[in-house]
Parts: C-alpha cells; sequence; structure tokens
DNA sequence: TATGAATGAGCCTTCATTCAT
DNA sequence: TATGAATGAAGGCTCATTCAT
C-alpha cells in the first residue's frame, strides 16, 4: 500500500529523470525545456513538479543518480577481476566497448555539462569535489591492492595516479563523444598502456 | 578613412568578443545575456547587433578566434624550440604555468563548453572536426619531425599520438579548471612523462 | 440512514469550511489553495469536490454561514438584554472583549476581503446589498424598540443610525486587525459614547 | 538630456502605475495580470519590468505614491482653513463629495485591499503602521492646534481621537465603496456631528 | 465512496532581437 | 551612426479541477 506508493512514485521519478536525461544530452541543461522532459517522460508538468521542486533538482538528482550508477558499473567491473592490473585493464576496455548513444555515454555528456556548471557555482563546488572523491578512492583503493600485491611499484603518488587515471578517462571519454568516428580503441589502448607502464612494476 | 572605419569596427568587434569571452567564462552561453556583454565590454546592444547578426554569431566567431589564438601560442611554443621533444615537453609545461584565471583557461572553459554545445548540433560536427583537424595537424608535425630527427620511434602511429596528446590536455585543463585546489603540476608531469615515454625512442 | 449520511455530509461540509476560514484568514483567498484547506480541514480535494462546486463555492458558503453566525451571536448579546440601550452598549462592548485570532475576528477579516471582492463584482452586489439589510434590520429594531420605549429621540433616522453603527463596527474592527497594539478599548468607547449620544434622549 | 530621459522614465512609471491602479481597484492584486496592466497601461510587459522589479513591487509604489497623494490631498484641504474646527468639518465633507468612480475612491479600494494583503504579512507590518502614524499625525496637529485655539477641550486624548477620526473615515469610504446607493451624505453628516461633539468645547 | 495522482491553462518573468531617435 | 527603449515569444512554475482506482 504505502509501500505500492512509494514504489510507484519511485517508477514515476525514475521516468522523469530517463527522460530529462535524453532531453538534456541532446538540448543541454539550459536548452532542455520542462515541456521536453514532460515530452520525453510522458509524465505531466503537474505531476513532475509534485515528484521535484524544480528543474533544477532534477538536474541535480539525476547528477546524483547517475554519479552513483556510474560507480556501481566501476565497482561491478572492478569485482570481477582478482588482479589489480586486470581491474585497471579492464576499467579502460570497459568504456571502450560502449556504444556513443549507450546511456553510459549520454550520462557522461550531461555528467560534463554538469561539472562545467558546478564550476561555475560557488555552492556547488563543495559537491564537485565530493565526486571527485569518491572517483579517486576507487581507482586509489586498486592502485593500493596492487601495491601490496606487488604488481605496481611502492614508489608511486597513490592519489596523484588514480587522478591521472581520471583524467585520462575524462579526456578520452570526451573525445569519443566529440568525434564519434575517430580510431577510438587504438587511442584507448594507446592511453591505457602509458597508464600501466608508468605504474607496473 | 574606409580603412579607419574598419579598423574602428574591428576593434569595437574585440571589445565585444573579449566580453563575451568573459561572460560566456563566468555563466556560461545561456546563462550570459547580451546585457551582460554590453555591460562587459561597454559597447551598446545598438551597435553589438550592428557588428554581430546574433548572440551565437558572436559565440562562434569567439570561438573561432579563440581556436586561431590557441593555434598561434602553441606555434609560437614550438618556435622557440629546435628539438622535436623539447617542443612536445614546452607544450606540457607551458600550460601547466598559467593561473587559472589567465584568459587562456577562460578560453578553454568556454571551448569546453563550446565543444559539448556542437557536439549536440548537426550542422556544427564540420567545424568541430575541423577544429580538431587544426590541433591534430600541429602536434603531428611534431611528432613526424621527431621521428625524421631520430628523436621518436618510427613504428608510432603520428595521429593517433596527436590525439592522445589533446585528449592528455583536455583531460588536464579541465581538471585543473574543476579542481583548481589539486597539486596539478604532478599531475601534468606525470602525464608528459607517460606520453613522451611512449613516443621516444 | 439516509439523514445519518445527511448529517456526515454536513460534518464534512463543516470541517472543509472551518479549514476554510482558516485558510482564508491566514492567506487571503486567492492566496489560500486548495490544498491548504485539505491540510487544514482533514478532508480530501476529492471529497472537498464533492462537497462543493468550486473554490468560489466554498467561499461563498462561507461567506454565508459566517453571516449568519454573526446574525445569531449579535442576536444572543441582544436577547440577553432587555433596555434598548443596553443592547447597543453590548454590542458595542461584546466586540471589544474579543481576541483578535478570535474565530470572529476571523470571519471579519475574511468577510472584509470578501465585501472588496464583492465589490468588484456586479453578479455579488445584490448579495452584499442584502448581508446589509439584515445586519442594519437587527439594529433597526433595536433603535426602533429604544424610541418606542422612550430611550431614544422620535427624530433620528432610524435606518442611517443603523447603517452609521456598522460603519462604526466597520471601522473599529478593521482598526483592531490591522493595528493590533493600538489601545482599542478606549477607541471603542470613544466611538459607543459618541453614537450613543446621539440616539440618546 | 538624462534629465529628459529621467523624465520620460518618470512618464512611462506613472503611467503603469496609473494602469496598475485601474486594474488593481477593479479586479484585486492577485486578480489582475501583468497582461491586464500592459493593455491598460499601454507600456508593453518588457518595458514594465525595465520600470518594476516585480508585480509586487508595482503594488508597493502604487501604494506608496497614492499614501503620499492623499496626504497632500489632506494637507491641501487643511490648509484652505483657519480654525481646526473648520479644517475637520472640510475633511469630513471633503471625501463625501467624491464620485465613487473618483481616483480617490478607487485609491481607497486598492488600499484597503493593501491592508488586508499587509496585516497578513509580517515584513509588511511595519508599513502599515507608518502609514498609520502619518494619518493619526495629521489630524492630531489639526486637533492640538484647536485645544491652543480653545476651539477643542482640554482633556481629550488626542492621538485616540486621532485614531477614531481615520476609524470613522474608514467604516465610511468602505460603506460608500461597497453601497454606492445609500444616502452617504446623511450618514458622514451623522458622523461628524457624533465626532466634533465630543471633542468641541 | 474516498483518495490523491494527473492534467494543462495561465501566470510572472526573462531576454534576444528590433526599431525609433 | 550609436543608443537603449520597446517588443513579445517562450520558459518555469502553480494550482483549480478532473478522473482513475
Amino acid at each position: 500500500m504505502t509501500l505500492e506508493k512509494e514504489d510507484y512514485k519511485e517508477e514515476q521519478r525514475n521516468k522523469v529523470l530517463a527522460g530529462a536525461l535524453e532531453c538534456f544530452a541532446q538540448k543541454g541543461y539550459e536548452g532542455a525545456t520542462i515541456d521536453d522532459i514532460v515530452n520525453e517522460s510522458g509524465v505531466s508538468k503537474g505531476s513532475i513538479y509534485k515528484l521535484f521542486k524544480s528543474k533544477e533538482e532534477i538536474y541535480f538528482q539525476l547528477m546524483s543518480q547517475n554519479s552513483k550508477e556510474l560507480m556501481d558499473e566501476i565497482n561491478a567491473v572492478i569485482s570481477k577481476h582478482t588482479s589489480a592490473l586486470d581491474k585497471l585493464t579492464a576499467l579502460f576496455t570497459e568504456y571502450l566497448g560502449r556504444e556513443v548513444n549507450s546511456k553510459v555515454f549520454k550520462s557522461f555528456l550531461v555528467q560534463s555539462e554538469f561539472e562545467l556548471f558546478s564550476s561555475r557555482r560557488e555552492d556547488l563546488r563543495e559537491l564537485l569535489e565530493e565526486r571527485r572523491r569518491a572517483k579517486v578512492n576507487i581507482i586509489s583503493d586498486v592502485i593500493h591492492e596492487g601495491i601490496n600485491n606487488g604488481e605496481f611499484r611502492k614508489e608511486i603518488d597513490i592519489t596523484v595516479h588514480a587522478d591521472i587515471f581520471w583524467s585520462y578517462m575524462h579526456g578520452n571519454i570526451t573525445h569519443k563523444i566529440l568525434y564519434p568516428d575517430l580510431p577510438y580503441q587504438e587511442l584507448v589502448n594507446g592511453q591505457k598502456e602509458s597508464f600501466l607502464k608508468k605504474i607496473r612494476k
């Protein structure tokens, strides 16, 4: 009953978020209108505003949700492998295989815009930083593990390399989004090799 | 006289573009209003619309100009050095030293937004591609030179590595813009080493 | 059973009207939403619309009910006294003693807004007039009685003085609502004296 | 030049305020839309929002302006007479003669709504009080003068009677607005007599 | 029957663009 | 030519009312 109702609301919320993701990916945050989201999600304007306080809140919740999903996916990939090297390799190749039209890429596109958006707003700086920490921590843990395993060198600065990893990812995925016809695979392979060469024993 | 007039117009145009850069950097393309640009540039609204057809045109011309300036700067850096290795090294360190508030970073921020913007518009895809080619060509030339010089390995795929170079740059600068308090220098050094290690003999 | 059902409906209707009074008093007619009334009354939206055709109808019925209640209260006060003078005196003092937060004052506040509202709507003019007649009649009767009793002067225009009475009341209560910290009692006493002095023999 | 421009803006502002007065009088503050004001004033929506920050600001400025105008009018009436008694008498009769459709009555109607509006908003309480003070002061001064002149009794509480004066006025004008067909004149005369009888020697 | 989710007209406000001076 | 006032389309959001369960 109450549970069902909550489930239903959750479902509606997800429909809105899914529609918003599509719209923001297609037209950008400012370019997408609530009516666009209404059309895309099939949820009426009034309902949307019962579910979310404002367009901005939709944006934030979408970003938050996507961020969590990204983390979950990464953790899923990581847990499929045992050696630290395999884990990192898998992360590189994992994103490599996706379609540019896949949800992951759409999310990334919207996340990229959100990052620019946040960088202009003092009140979102902390959120940005928090998200960076989450991403860095995941990779730091793997590198740490690799060092303990004897796979990676002791001397490397773990945090810096985790940051470098994400900087690679960022440049990479952006590249693929902007220039979808490029020989992306070779590019990623190149970066993967560079990165791993630096940290492997 | 006509020349003088032309000069004056040029000057006004530049004032508008400079103002627009500032505004777009601070508020984003959609967030910045024509009135913002009027205030920032000191050029009246009427004049702006005499100089440019629309807000979008200001955007495009600003992006085009910035793109050229970027190329000029890069060429300037490159021509200060003789060996290919020094040239690439300088490019890495050149950006490394800038202030996040410098014009280069502002330009980059706005360029980043523009790239997302373009990626959503079919009619700008070609422009995007063109700009990529320009950037890739500069680096390709240096790598090519390095190969001929015997500094770099013969076997490497020149274009792919030029792309990788820019992917690095992108991830890098984005990182610095988003997280200005990070130990950016170490990060860039790390990437520089990775990259150069891969292509050097 | 049908009777019981009718009672129940009546009870619900009253809950809605009570809630509406509270809401309209706090936020004004336009400012109060149906949801406010739902929250305040504890009656669901669907039920409210089963009980009343529209928000406006709630307003009208509330005003009508309040008007009747006001008349009842006045009659109650009047019937407690025997001389006409005492009756009028009691009416002055009766309102004097109330709390600004009392239901009477809330009603008055909402009635005041309703009067302005009605004065702008041709179709409500007659209703307005009718309510005035009811109020004037009550006082007219008392004055009439006083004249017959020999308490009041024969020459006074009964209707005019009944109107003056209500004009006093209106200015008075409005004053108290708008400026709750004023020495209201002295004010009312002053008016009471003025009024009574004019009509007493 | 700048002066002219300022004059022009002032003129536009007045057009908007005049239009707003008309609209608010006809439909009430909430009922009147910006589009109504656009139509009534002949000033476009964009221009209105260059002149005023919001609909509420139009409201406040209109109320403030009207309040001042009311004071000016009262002062004008007062200064036409020399004895305190004549001054007060004139104030009673001055309003008596107006048409219900006159600007004064429209203003009063809108002011009445504004008073109810303010009484519901903590942040406007002070403004309300301030306006009461201004009105009370004018009358207090006259009564004071009358006491010094020997026209009025020494013992009366000046402020209380100034308040009573306005309470009369309020009840009075409201009466006329609500029931325009009433024998208003007799009513006012009655009140005038009551009031003056109480304070005269 | 009772509920509250769904709907969408309509509001206030912004801002790119035009136009009169 | 230079200016900024004028315009109104379009967007975010609210809320009275309806409707499905």
